[in-house]
DNA sequence: CGTGTTTGACCTGCGC
DNA sequence: GCGCAGGTCAAACACG
Protein backbone atom coordinates (compact mmCIF):
# COMPACT_ATOMS: atom_id res chain seq x y z
CA UNK A 1 0.00 0.00 0.00
CA UNK A 2 3.02 2.28 0.55
CA UNK A 3 2.89 2.87 -3.48
CA UNK A 4 -0.56 3.56 -4.09
CA UNK A 5 0.31 7.20 -3.61
CA UNK A 6 1.79 8.93 -6.86
CA UNK A 7 5.18 9.01 -6.81
CA UNK A 8 5.20 12.88 -6.85
CA UNK A 9 7.02 13.12 -3.62
CA UNK A 10 6.61 16.81 -1.84
CA UNK A 11 8.73 18.66 0.15
CA UNK A 12 7.32 21.12 2.46
CA UNK A 13 6.41 24.09 0.81
CA UNK A 14 7.75 26.71 3.22
CA UNK A 15 11.09 24.59 2.94
CA UNK A 16 10.58 26.22 -0.60
CA UNK A 17 11.67 29.19 0.84
CA UNK A 18 9.05 31.34 -0.50
CA UNK A 19 8.81 30.25 -3.95
CA UNK A 20 5.25 29.26 -4.79
CA UNK A 21 4.24 28.66 -1.24
CA UNK A 22 0.92 28.30 -0.61
CA UNK A 23 -0.58 30.40 2.14
CA UNK A 24 -3.86 31.47 2.98
CA UNK A 25 -2.85 34.29 4.71
CA UNK A 26 -3.39 34.91 8.17
CA UNK A 27 -6.06 32.43 9.95
CA UNK A 28 -5.76 30.81 6.45
CA UNK A 29 -5.77 27.16 5.99
CA UNK A 30 -4.22 26.06 3.44
CA UNK A 31 -4.12 23.03 1.27
CA UNK A 32 -1.56 22.71 -0.85
CA UNK A 33 -1.77 19.55 -3.52
CA UNK A 34 2.16 19.60 -3.49
CA UNK A 35 2.41 16.56 -5.22
CA UNK A 36 3.45 18.23 -9.18
CA UNK A 37 6.64 17.22 -10.43
CA UNK A 38 8.39 19.63 -11.50
CA UNK A 39 6.55 21.95 -9.55
CA UNK A 40 8.95 24.16 -7.34
CA UNK A 41 7.14 22.44 -4.46
CA UNK A 42 8.89 19.24 -5.64
CA UNK A 43 11.46 17.54 -3.49
CA UNK A 44 15.07 17.60 -4.47
CA UNK A 45 15.67 15.47 -7.33
CA UNK A 46 17.88 13.20 -4.65
CA UNK A 47 14.42 12.87 -2.67
CA UNK A 48 12.44 11.43 -5.51
CA UNK A 49 15.44 9.23 -6.70
CA UNK A 50 14.96 7.92 -3.44
CA UNK A 51 11.57 7.45 -3.42
CA UNK A 52 10.90 4.43 -4.20
CA UNK A 53 13.16 1.83 -2.75
CA UNK A 54 11.97 0.58 0.72
CA UNK A 55 14.30 0.06 3.63
CA UNK A 56 15.54 -3.36 3.98
CA UNK A 57 15.27 -3.56 6.92
CA UNK A 58 11.73 -3.61 6.66
CA UNK A 59 10.82 0.01 7.84
CA UNK A 60 9.07 2.10 5.13
CA UNK A 61 11.17 4.27 2.90
CA UNK A 62 12.09 7.46 4.92
CA UNK A 63 12.21 10.18 2.54
CA UNK A 64 10.90 8.27 -0.23
CA UNK A 65 7.00 8.18 0.68
CA UNK A 66 4.94 9.80 -1.36
CA UNK A 67 3.70 13.06 0.65
CA UNK A 68 0.69 15.44 0.95
CA UNK A 69 1.63 18.93 2.33
CA UNK A 70 -1.38 20.43 3.83
CA UNK A 71 -0.37 24.25 4.90
CA UNK A 72 -3.12 25.25 7.71
CA UNK A 73 -2.72 29.13 9.28
CA UNK A 74 -3.17 29.14 12.81
CA UNK A 75 -5.22 31.78 14.46
CA UNK A 76 -5.26 32.30 18.32
CA UNK A 77 -4.05 29.42 19.30
CA UNK A 78 -3.24 30.15 22.90
CA UNK A 79 -4.82 28.38 26.23
CA UNK A 80 -4.96 25.40 27.56
CA UNK A 81 -5.72 22.14 25.84
CA UNK A 82 -7.22 18.93 26.88
CA UNK A 83 -3.91 16.72 26.92
CA UNK A 84 -5.14 13.95 24.89
CA UNK A 85 -6.28 16.26 22.11
CA UNK A 86 -3.54 15.84 19.46
CA UNK A 87 -0.38 17.50 20.98
CA UNK A 88 0.96 18.59 17.63
CA UNK A 89 -0.80 21.06 16.71
CA UNK A 90 -2.49 19.39 13.34
CA UNK A 91 -5.33 19.99 11.68
CA UNK A 92 -6.29 16.96 12.81
CA UNK A 93 -8.45 14.58 10.95
CA UNK A 94 -11.10 11.63 11.79
CA UNK A 95 -8.08 9.56 12.33
CA UNK A 96 -6.20 9.27 15.51
CA UNK A 97 -3.09 9.87 15.43
CA UNK A 98 -0.31 8.90 17.85
CA UNK A 99 3.26 10.83 17.60
CA UNK A 100 6.14 8.51 17.63
CA UNK A 101 8.32 11.18 17.53
CA UNK A 102 10.00 14.70 17.42
CA UNK A 103 12.65 16.30 15.49
CA UNK A 104 14.67 19.92 15.85
CA UNK A 105 14.66 20.36 12.00
CA UNK A 106 17.90 22.39 10.99
CA UNK A 107 17.39 25.92 9.77
CA UNK A 108 13.63 25.72 11.32
CA UNK A 109 13.16 27.10 14.77
CA UNK A 110 10.13 24.65 15.39
CA UNK A 111 10.60 20.84 15.53
CA UNK A 112 8.89 18.68 13.31
CA UNK A 113 6.69 15.89 14.95
CA UNK A 114 6.13 12.44 13.74
CA UNK A 115 2.46 11.25 13.64
CA UNK A 116 1.65 7.45 13.42
CA UNK A 117 -2.20 6.11 12.73
CA UNK A 118 -2.94 4.13 15.96
CA UNK A 119 -6.68 3.48 14.17
CA UNK A 120 -5.50 0.35 13.21
CA UNK A 121 -2.80 -1.20 13.93
CA UNK A 122 -1.22 -1.97 10.76
CA UNK A 123 -2.06 1.49 9.28
CA UNK A 124 1.25 2.68 7.50
CA UNK A 125 -0.46 6.42 7.46
CA UNK A 126 1.95 9.30 8.62
CA UNK A 127 2.19 12.34 9.10
CA UNK A 128 4.80 15.16 9.82
CA UNK A 129 3.39 18.48 11.17
CA UNK A 130 5.55 21.37 11.45
CA UNK A 131 5.65 25.20 11.51
CA UNK A 132 6.22 27.10 8.60
CA UNK A 133 9.36 28.89 9.25
CA UNK A 134 8.34 31.79 6.95
CA UNK A 135 4.92 32.18 8.77
CA UNK A 136 4.85 30.67 12.31
CA UNK A 137 1.56 30.77 12.43
CA UNK A 138 1.04 28.40 9.65
CA UNK A 139 1.61 24.34 10.13
CA UNK A 140 2.56 22.35 7.52
CA UNK A 141 1.01 19.04 7.78
CA UNK A 142 2.67 16.25 5.81
CA UNK A 143 0.89 13.12 4.97
CA UNK A 144 2.55 9.98 4.01
CA UNK A 145 0.54 6.89 3.18
CA UNK A 146 -2.17 6.14 2.85
CA UNK A 147 -4.99 4.19 6.01
CA UNK A 148 -5.05 0.92 5.16
CA UNK A 149 -8.48 0.96 6.23
CA UNK A 150 -11.64 2.92 6.98
CA UNK A 151 -11.07 5.37 9.37
CA UNK A 152 -14.56 4.31 10.98
CA UNK A 153 -12.78 2.26 13.01
CA UNK A 154 -12.30 3.98 16.10
CA UNK A 155 -9.22 2.86 18.09
CA UNK A 156 -12.15 1.55 20.88
CA UNK A 157 -14.19 -0.47 18.26
CA UNK A 158 -11.12 -1.58 16.47
CA UNK A 159 -9.25 -3.19 19.81
CA UNK A 160 -12.02 -3.53 22.16
CA UNK A 161 -15.04 -2.90 20.63
CA UNK A 162 -15.85 0.38 22.53
CA UNK A 163 -16.11 -1.92 25.36
CA UNK A 164 -14.44 1.19 26.76
CA UNK A 165 -15.34 4.39 27.49
CA UNK A 166 -14.90 7.15 25.05
CA UNK A 167 -11.34 8.24 25.57
CA UNK A 168 -12.09 11.27 24.20
CA UNK A 169 -10.23 12.76 21.15
CA UNK A 170 -8.56 9.80 19.66
CA UNK A 171 -11.65 8.39 18.51
CA UNK A 172 -13.51 11.29 17.50
CA UNK A 173 -14.06 13.31 14.26
CA UNK A 174 -14.08 16.80 14.66
CA UNK A 175 -11.20 16.78 16.97
CA UNK A 176 -9.94 20.41 17.79
CA UNK A 177 -6.82 21.45 15.74
CA UNK A 178 -3.81 21.21 17.77
CA UNK A 179 -0.70 23.20 17.72
CA UNK A 180 2.16 21.97 16.32
CA UNK A 181 5.10 21.08 19.06
CA UNK A 182 5.82 21.10 22.37
CA UNK A 183 7.03 24.32 21.82
CA UNK A 184 3.47 25.29 20.88
CA UNK A 185 1.80 23.23 23.49
CA UNK A 186 0.49 26.77 24.65
CA UNK A 187 -1.53 26.49 22.09
CA UNK A 188 -5.17 25.62 22.66
CA UNK A 189 -7.34 25.44 19.49
CA UNK A 190 -6.30 26.55 16.27
CA UNK A 191 -8.59 29.64 16.11
CA UNK A 192 -9.29 28.56 12.46
CA UNK A 193 -10.49 32.03 10.70
CA UNK A 194 -10.84 31.58 6.88
CA UNK A 195 -9.58 28.22 5.51
CA UNK A 196 -8.51 28.83 2.59
CA UNK A 197 -7.79 25.57 0.24
CA UNK A 198 -5.69 25.84 -2.67
CA UNK A 199 -5.26 23.46 -5.19
CA UNK A 200 -4.82 25.18 -7.63
CA UNK A 201 -7.84 26.89 -8.68
CA UNK A 202 -9.85 26.18 -5.01
CA UNK A 203 -10.61 28.61 -2.44
CA UNK A 204 -12.64 28.45 0.65
CA UNK A 205 -13.03 30.23 3.45
CA UNK A 206 -14.24 29.03 6.81
CA UNK A 207 -15.37 30.62 9.51
CA UNK A 208 -13.79 30.16 12.97
CA UNK A 209 -17.23 28.65 14.11
CA UNK A 210 -16.87 25.95 11.73
CA UNK A 211 -13.26 25.28 13.22
CA UNK A 212 -14.32 21.59 13.21
CA UNK A 213 -14.00 22.02 9.62
CA UNK A 214 -10.78 22.18 10.03
CA UNK A 215 -10.64 18.56 9.92
CA UNK A 216 -12.50 18.25 7.00
CA UNK A 217 -10.00 19.97 5.28
CA UNK A 218 -7.60 18.39 6.29
CA UNK A 219 -8.75 15.11 5.69
CA UNK A 220 -10.17 16.10 2.20
CA UNK A 221 -6.48 17.09 1.36
CA UNK A 222 -4.68 14.62 2.94
CA UNK A 223 -6.63 11.76 1.58
CA UNK A 224 -7.85 10.00 -1.07
CA UNK A 225 -4.43 9.55 -2.80
CA UNK A 226 -5.10 6.19 -4.82
CA UNK A 227 -8.01 7.28 -6.07
CA UNK A 228 -6.99 10.59 -7.87
CA UNK A 229 -3.18 9.06 -8.61
CA UNK A 230 -2.85 11.01 -11.66
CA UNK A 231 -4.33 13.91 -10.56
CA UNK A 232 -2.71 14.73 -6.83
CA UNK A 233 -3.53 18.39 -7.32
CA UNK A 234 -7.24 17.49 -7.95
CA UNK A 235 -7.38 14.88 -4.99
CA UNK A 236 -7.64 17.54 -2.65
CA UNK A 237 -10.88 18.23 -3.71
CA UNK A 238 -12.58 15.00 -4.52
CA UNK A 239 -14.53 15.40 -2.54
CA UNK A 240 -16.69 18.05 -1.00
CA UNK A 241 -16.52 20.38 1.60
CA UNK A 242 -18.82 21.70 3.64
CA UNK A 243 -17.99 24.60 5.46
CA UNK A 244 -20.33 25.86 7.64
CA UNK A 245 -23.84 25.17 6.30
CA UNK A 246 -22.68 25.78 2.93
CA UNK A 247 -21.18 22.77 1.05
CA UNK A 248 -18.41 23.82 -1.38
CA UNK A 249 -18.70 21.66 -4.31
CA UNK A 250 -15.03 21.23 -5.23
CA UNK A 251 -16.41 19.32 -7.95
CA UNK A 252 -17.38 22.55 -8.91
CA UNK A 253 -13.91 23.82 -8.50
CA UNK A 254 -12.23 20.77 -10.39
CA UNK A 255 -11.99 19.88 -14.01
CA UNK A 256 -14.42 17.64 -15.48
CA UNK A 257 -12.65 14.60 -14.44
CA UNK A 258 -13.44 15.64 -10.47
CA UNK A 259 -16.62 16.82 -11.21
CA UNK A 260 -17.04 13.10 -12.55
CA UNK A 261 -15.34 11.73 -9.59
CA UNK A 262 -16.93 13.44 -7.26
CA UNK A 263 -20.46 13.86 -8.29
CA UNK A 264 -20.77 10.88 -10.56
CA UNK A 265 -19.06 8.60 -8.54
CA UNK A 266 -20.90 9.74 -5.13
CA UNK A 267 -24.20 8.39 -5.46
CA UNK A 268 -25.03 6.36 -1.89
CA UNK A 269 -23.41 4.85 0.55
CA UNK A 270 -22.27 2.25 -1.66
CA UNK A 271 -19.92 5.14 -3.12
CA UNK A 272 -19.12 5.73 -0.11
CA UNK A 273 -17.77 2.18 0.84
CA UNK A 274 -16.08 2.28 -2.13
CA UNK A 275 -14.38 5.50 -1.56
CA UNK A 276 -13.31 4.41 1.43
CA UNK A 277 -11.74 1.36 0.31
CA UNK A 278 -10.24 3.91 -2.71
CA UNK A 279 -9.46 6.99 -0.50
CA UNK A 280 -9.41 5.09 2.67
CA UNK A 281 -10.21 7.96 4.65
CA UNK A 282 -12.96 10.60 4.88
CA UNK A 283 -15.60 8.45 7.14
CA UNK A 284 -16.62 9.81 10.73
CA UNK A 285 -16.54 13.54 9.38
CA UNK A 286 -18.11 12.31 6.36
CA UNK A 287 -21.07 11.58 8.67
CA UNK A 288 -20.83 14.64 10.77
CA UNK A 289 -20.82 16.89 7.58
CA UNK A 290 -24.31 14.83 6.55
CA UNK A 291 -25.44 16.34 9.73
CA UNK A 292 -24.47 19.90 10.03
CA UNK A 293 -24.32 20.28 6.04
CA UNK A 294 -28.31 19.67 6.95
CA UNK A 295 -28.52 15.68 5.79
CA UNK A 296 -26.82 16.38 2.75
CA UNK A 297 -24.64 13.62 1.61
CA UNK A 298 -21.02 14.07 2.39
CA UNK A 299 -20.16 11.85 -0.68
CA UNK A 300 -20.80 12.59 -4.24
CA UNK A 301 -24.38 13.42 -3.26
CA UNK A 302 -23.79 16.58 -2.22
CA UNK A 303 -22.60 17.80 -4.90
CA UNK A 304 -24.90 17.42 -7.31
C1' DC B 1 -5.66 -0.37 32.83
C1' DG B 2 -5.14 1.51 28.48
C1' DT B 3 -3.69 5.11 25.53
C1' DG B 4 -0.90 8.66 24.22
C1' DT B 5 3.15 11.78 24.89
C1' DT B 6 7.94 12.55 25.72
C1' DT B 7 12.74 11.76 24.99
C1' DG B 8 17.09 9.63 23.73
C1' DA B 9 19.39 6.48 20.83
C1' DC B 10 19.87 4.18 16.58
C1' DC B 11 19.53 3.61 11.62
C1' DT B 12 19.18 5.09 6.93
C1' DG B 13 19.67 8.23 3.19
C1' DC B 14 21.96 12.05 0.92
C1' DG B 15 25.44 15.35 -0.10
C1' DC B 16 30.19 16.43 -0.32
C1' DG C 1 34.06 7.09 2.48
C1' DC C 2 32.57 10.41 5.95
C1' DG C 3 29.59 13.43 8.10
C1' DC C 4 25.10 15.52 8.62
C1' DA C 5 20.34 15.49 8.96
C1' DG C 6 16.15 13.28 8.99
C1' DG C 7 13.16 9.52 10.38
C1' DT C 8 11.91 5.66 13.41
C1' DC C 9 12.01 2.73 17.49
C1' DA C 10 11.53 1.75 22.10
C1' DA C 11 11.31 2.65 27.15
C1' DA C 12 9.51 5.57 30.61
C1' DC C 13 6.10 8.66 32.20
C1' DA C 14 1.61 10.99 32.61
C1' DC C 15 -3.29 11.26 32.18
C1' DG C 16 -8.14 9.78 31.78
Amino acid sequence: MEGEWSDGAVSSPTMSGGGVEQKAGENGVVVAAANCPGSPLSPSPAAQRSAAAASPSGRPPRRSAQKRVVTVALADVSGPRPKGVGEGNTPTDSWAWRKYGQKPIKGSPFPRAYYRCSSSKGCPARKQVERSRVDPDTVIVTYSFEHNHSATVPRAQNRQAAAQKPKSQSQKCPRPPEPAESEEKHHDAIAVGPVTVTGGAAAIEVRDEFRWLYDVVSVTSSTSPSDIDGADDMQLFDQPMFFGGAVVDTAALLPDEFGDAVGGGGEGLGDEEAMFEGLGELPECAMVFRRRAGEQPAEGTAMT
